[in-house]
DNA sequence: TTCGGGCAAAGTGTATACACTATCGCATAC
DNA sequence: GTATGCGATAGTGTATACACTTTGCCCGAA
């Protein structure tokens, strides 16, 4: 019972237009134009094909705003009551999330709100370090100053909620920070490799509870940006990796949760 | 009519372990001991959980084997007829296969093999760089002499197949040497986004109708492996970016394939 | 002959039904 | 008092049913 109220925040409260510009899931190329515009026509009986994207917004979101807590058992027929749908769509929702690494599903048991190993969370970040550290030496060589623009201009608005202590929202625009980086390399299939790697990034940043220092990331990308405009390669590559070695270290990455399976080893 | 005889190619005949191995989907960390013990009991009317996967890996091998041509149109009903099965179990399939950008969802129209365009087949093609070139790197660092040796192995197998003109073995043989590559790394989200990775350069392959000799590839494949063995980094990186891009030059990247809509744009 | 509308077949999208599994409480035996 | 087995319940896995969309065809009109 407790359980049921427990789900509730992931209803379709802050349309979470984010989650989904953010993170660019979707997109088989197909869905601009045609997905507009059967949304607009077709209407059987309930909201349009978007339904199932809907719901994985609304739980990605939920996740990573840390209202669904990690282990959380998500239950198909209460999702499906709160989005007033079918259980069929909740499990192609659920059936996405777990290829997103967010929730994980166990044969015959359920869904349950992921919680990645440590191994699994030093692993997202060296292939981070890879992808990006590649990313920076690109947009060093090709950057335009519009671009630039657009980095500085992410970076005001980053400070400005770090100043105000916007914890949610400087927690959302310091990881967008890398998703722009991604799109200014004008590469779709990195920008969604690496909108995977961030939003298993939040996950494991709110599992392993960071004590980063949210001005400290912020003059990072500050530093970084700096570099890129002087297109100083060199640089760039170095403070991209030193800036993603300091936040997985001030992950506690130090095997402590739930190592119960490996704490109990006859070994 | 002709039609339903095409698809009558991805029966489950070859039974594609490699599919399942090379491109190691699945993967929840839940699916190793729960899902072969759910599958040794659960039985109920039919091939128990295992039966979603079995159809994404025949449609995957199929495709790749160019058993089945990009654009063809795949009929859930179909496709649910060949493997005994009904349609919900065929649709998580298709879905599955969309996330992996082997098939195209067109809403309310049906699921399409995939025909990635020249841009995409750039992107894939620049991602692998940046995450290969990675790759090799750390590899150099830390690979050890039994690590080395499998790879000898691997080239031995490769050149076996090449010499043998196995056209089909050959070509899946000089792919899965950069998914042994990611195995060594021991970094499974790595050898995930490798995976897909690859997966998605076979279909490009096939459509952008390589003419790469595979001698060549073999070669350097070789000469890539002798680097790594002499932790020669520097070498190492230059000789796989070199390697992908002679593969990528080798591709018919040259903006001819269904052109209709550029080639009739007023502009 | 060609264009346009409407009808029918095929196919997709969602909901519902049913079979089976896992889990927990409770009773019973020791 | 504790352990073991059984039964009820909640929940998942798959199949089926039904509504709606698309598409191709036929026919009539310009």
């Amino acid at each position: 019972m407790a359980r049921s109220a427990n789900l509730k925040v992931i209803a379709p409260s802050s349309t979470s237009v984010r989650a989904a510009a953010s993170r660019g899931r979707v997109s088989t190329r197909v869905d601009a134009a045609p997905r507009a515009l059967a949304r607009a026509k077709a209407n059987p009986g309930g909201p349009g094909g978007g339904s199932t994207q809907r719901i994985v917004d609304s739980i990605t979101t939920a996740i990573v705003e840390r209202r669904l807590m990690p282990g959380t058992k998500l239950v198909e027929q209460q999702i499906a009551d709160i989005f007033k749908v079918s259980r069929t769509l909740v499990r192609q929702a659920l059936n996405q999330l777990s290829r997103d690494h967010l929730v994980t599903l166990e044969p015959a048991r359920g869904a349950f709100v992921a919680q990645p190993s440590v191994e699994e969370a030093r692993q997202v970040f060296e292939v981070r370090r890879m992808l990006e550290a590649a990313l920076v030496k690109r947009l060093c060589s090709e950057i335009t100053d519009g671009q630039v623009a657009e980095l500085r201009a992410h970076l005001r608005i980053e400070l400005e909620a770090v100043l105000r202590t916007d914890v949610p929202g400087r927690t959302r625009l310091l990881a967008d920070f890398h998703v722009v980086l991604a799109r200014l390399a004008g590469n779709e299939v990195l920008a969604h490799m690496l909108g995977d790697l961030l939003s298993r990034s939040s996950l494991i940043a709110l599992m392993y509870q960071s004590s980063h220092s949210a001005e400290h990331s912020q003059d990072e990308h500050v530093a970084l940006v700096d570099a890129i405009e002087r297109r100083d390669a060199r640089a760039a590559v170095r403070l991209m990796e030193q800036h993603l070695i300091h936040v997985e270290n001030n992950l506690r990455l130090h095997a402590r949760v739930s190592n119960l399976e490996s704490a109990l080893q006859p070994a």
